[in-house]
DNA sequence: CCGGATAATACAAACGTTTGCACAAACATC
DNA sequence: GATGTTTGTGCAAACGTTTGTATTATCCGG
């Protein structure tokens, strides 16, 4: 392996000169730092990074902690993040915490002893506060969380409108005409969908419906199937689903009661997961917008500005929740206006 | 932050001892041991890893590089190997190459620079022979490919039986009553590909049916919708896709000409993605066993062992290619025997 | 009680880079 | 031409750990 000083050596500087002209410090000449570069690419010269990160205190490592890379949302997240992450020179770290909190600190361990330059993450939900996060990660790596915020922590956070999305959500099954709106809320300790479950109940009141049921820890498909079963049976003839897993379980729930969708029973999920689109009935979903909110979460952490980014949902209109004119619909087109 | 030397002169002993102590070293006493490690605990010590790196010429890191981590395959292989690396005190590092052989050129980079443990691979689309991962990677830094394999380069392999599973794929067509089979082919520089294409070619002669029309680079949705459009055009009544998405494309390519599936019309996918399962009609799919397939890499990388080893894949028999007694299939179950 | 083996620890040199400070030369200012 | 300022390099000390070798303490048999 040829380091610096080898450079050095060939050329008759010192390794300092070499490492500024490499860094491109304005304190060697322009003749030094060509004749630096030209020797460093002919002698295949690559720098340790290991040793340069130890010197400096912190590496070119961007440590993004994500519940599981699998879900659409969150490996889209990861696309956007790196796609700005790595024109800046930064690699990234990727760490799965299949929604366990101690996977979650193991993962915070890791990337602080690895001494990564920051973190972007979205909390598991076995999480309750974030004080793990300020704990593992001190004041000196900073933090971007997305999604899942905890917004008494420090640094920049990247979320969606969820309110409005779900508000819009809503409120569109009650123009479809649904009248008993229940909802698969997801976990209440992520502020996420407990704002989602805020929206959901300010369109119920907007739209002079009564207070519907609410079926918390939903968030796979097997819990949307014994929740949508349970929404049925207290008499719901539509569902807001936080999620879209949650909502493809709930219309197995409806069909398995013989219930026909959209005519009897009306769903909208979250998400937009790619499976909603292509099933039949194709799922109506609030759609995230995870490559987006991965690039404000890379830009958030390369400017350092602490503020909060909101990236805004769109709700695609699909047959699951289209009974007006529902034999005219084109799955991912709008049926209103 | 703590280090083995504020360690050390709290307990009047040296670095050196500390880190022997640390490390569990033979070297040091019972009794010494437990009084370090009392006080590193005490004291909330951590080993600063960038440092012990730099010192033991490598990291605990080990590098996973894929086309994409949205696909479910290859997040997927991730899982599987994350949950044997973790046990074993590794962490993951995982890099995209979008399937751009410059891309994978810098993950390879990226990883040398850091000093990874070993790389876990499955290369892009892109690259035309290994030759790159053996400059990159040297011959300190053990490879283990998966899935897309250079069987060339030494190390570890981990793949498919794609010759034995493309074979049955289209035999399962074959005995439904399809006589003129094509094949979306995939890229011919994967030997993965190339052997799914072997698979195909023996069981049309095994059967007794004509040679096929091959389309070969397609493997995202749209060169599947065009590939299938001109499979139909060929006079082709089935079509083996050597990938999902690229089937996807060829159901909606047969639909968009009025043909029914399977009446008219019939497709075998490959890798069994999600929504294979969960369209209407449901694809037929070849599945791979991806978890199985990252364990076994970790297993290699951990063991050392250079042998190949053979994961076999699973057809799931779908709507998309039964059209015998075709009304009383359920989805996911064998149609057969 | 001494010589030699063994056990436990100390010493010091790495690993390759970065960076504050010192230093010399060149240049500008009055 | 003395003084101050800039410009380019060299020197050397870090960063925190690991590890080969040297050193001391401990123990044994004779």
């Amino acid at each position: 392996m040829v380091t610096i000083s080898d450079i050095a050596a060939a050329l008759g500087v010192t390794p300092s000169t070499v490492s500024r002209a490499l860094s491109g410090s304005p304190r060697v000449k322009e003749e030094t730092r060509l004749a630096v570069e030209q020797m460093a690419a002919e002698m295949g010269y690559e720098r340790n990074v290991v040793a340069s990160n130890l010197r400096k205190g912190k590496s070119d490592i961007v440590g993004i902690i994500v519940p599981r890379i699998h879900r659409n949302f969150f490996s889209n997240v990861i696309g956007g993040a790196e796609s700005i992450l790595e024109a800046a020179g930064y690699c990234v770290l990727i760490c799965q915490t299949h929604e366990r909190l101690e996977a979650e600190m193991k993962a915070l361990r890791t990337l602080r002893n690895n001494q990564v330059a920051g973190v972007l993450m979205s909390h598991a939900i076995g999480a309750l506060d974030g004080k793990h996060i300020l704990d593992a990660l001190g004041s000196h790596i900073p933090l971007v969380q997305f999604d899942r915020v905890f917004s008494d922590l420090p640094g920049a956070k990247v979320v969606s409108n969820n309110f409005e999305g779900a508000y819009a959500a809503t409120r569109h099954l009650a123009e479809q005409g649904y009248r008993h709106i229940g909802t698969l809320a997801g976990y209440m300790n992520s502020e996420a969908y407990a704002a989602r479950l805020e929206g959901w109940r300010q369109a119920l009141r907007d739209c002079g419906l009564p207070e519907g049921e609410v079926y918390e820890d939903t968030i796979v498909r097997e819990t949307g199937f014994e929740a949508g079963l349970k929404a049925i049976d207290a008499g719901c003839d539509a569902l807001y689903s936080a999620g879209d897993f949650s909502a493809l379980g709930a219309v197995e729930a409806a069909r398995s009661r013989g219930l026909r969708i959209p005519e009897d029973f009306g769903i909208v999920g979250t998400a937009n997961e790619t499976f909603t689109s292509l099933m039949t009935p194709s799922i109506s979903s609030l759609a995230l917008n995870p490559f987006e909110m991965g690039r404000q979460a890379a830009q958030a952490f390369l400017s350092g500005e602490e503020g909060t980014v909101v990236v805004p949902m769109e709700l695609k209109v699909r047959e699951s929740s289209c009974r007006i004119h529902s034999e005219n619909q084109i799955p991912d087109k709008p049926c209103l206006k």
